[in-house]
DNA sequence: GTTGCGATGCGCT
DNA sequence: GCGCATCGCAACA
């Protein structure tokens, strides 16, 4: 299998950058994911991203060189990691939705215990616990530092369909994964939130 | 396999 | 305050 560290192919539209990480690996000391399903976000003109009204202290990173993580914390106890694509100044990024544990299964174990292999890394947050990536890692050069991505040329069929739990602009096909993987997690619509009593 | 709901804390208005 | 690019568990089909 041939491999190549280029970042240059990270730049672009998020569009054109999200199926290109299809298959790419994704390291954190021990642990490698196999990226295969991703999600795009473009900035100003995605009502759906976090970039949409802005630059704010939490989406700084967005706007910041292509090649970098963009990591945020939601849902009171979950982190989710996005590879940034678009230049300084505009905001785009790719949302890393799930991936295959290739390498360091025992360290990935002990983090997720009672996951199966399957879903160790099925879902945004579960993809970030399983790694190790923590809101420490918002802003990590890909280039240069402890995480890397190293693309994969092995073409897989690929497919796409709408994004999963946005409340704005859910329905653009903007979402990718490798057909028929078992690691993609489970498609869910965006449901309204119920308020807590 | 699905559906429903509580946990939990930070950013933004 | 309110809402959230979520998850895990329980209950049910």
């Amino acid at each position: 299998m041939s491999r190549r560290t280029e970042l240059s192919l990270l730049r672009g539209a998020p569009l054109e950058v999200a199926p290109r990480l299809l298959g790419a690996v994704l390291r954190l000391g021990d642990v490698a994911v196999r990226l295969t399903e991703v999600e795009a976000y473009d900035g100003g003109n995605d009502p759906g991203s976090h970039a949409y009204r802005g630059e704010t202290r939490r989406t700084r990173s967005m706007f910041g060189p292509s090649g970098h993580l963009y990591c945020y914390f939601t849902y009171g106890m979950h982190v989710c990691a996005n590879v940034v694509c678009r230049d300084e100044g505009a905001a785009g990024a790719v949302l890393l939705r799930a991936g295959e544990v290739i390498d360091g299964i025992g360290t990935a174990r002990g983090r997720r215990p009672k996951s199966n292999d399957r879903d160790l890394a099925r879902g945004p947050a579960r993809l970030c616990r399983t790694l190790g990536i923590s809101l420490d890692d918002d802003g990590a050069d890909l280039g240069e530092g402890p995480i890397t991505l190293t693309f994969d040329d092995e073409v897989d069929t690929v497919s796409t369909g709408p994004r999963v739990g946005l409340r704005h602009a859910p329905d653009w096909p903007w979402r990718f994964w490798i057909s028929d993987d078992p690691t993609v997690s489970l498609y869910r619509p965006a449901a309204p939130q119920r308020r807590r009593g």
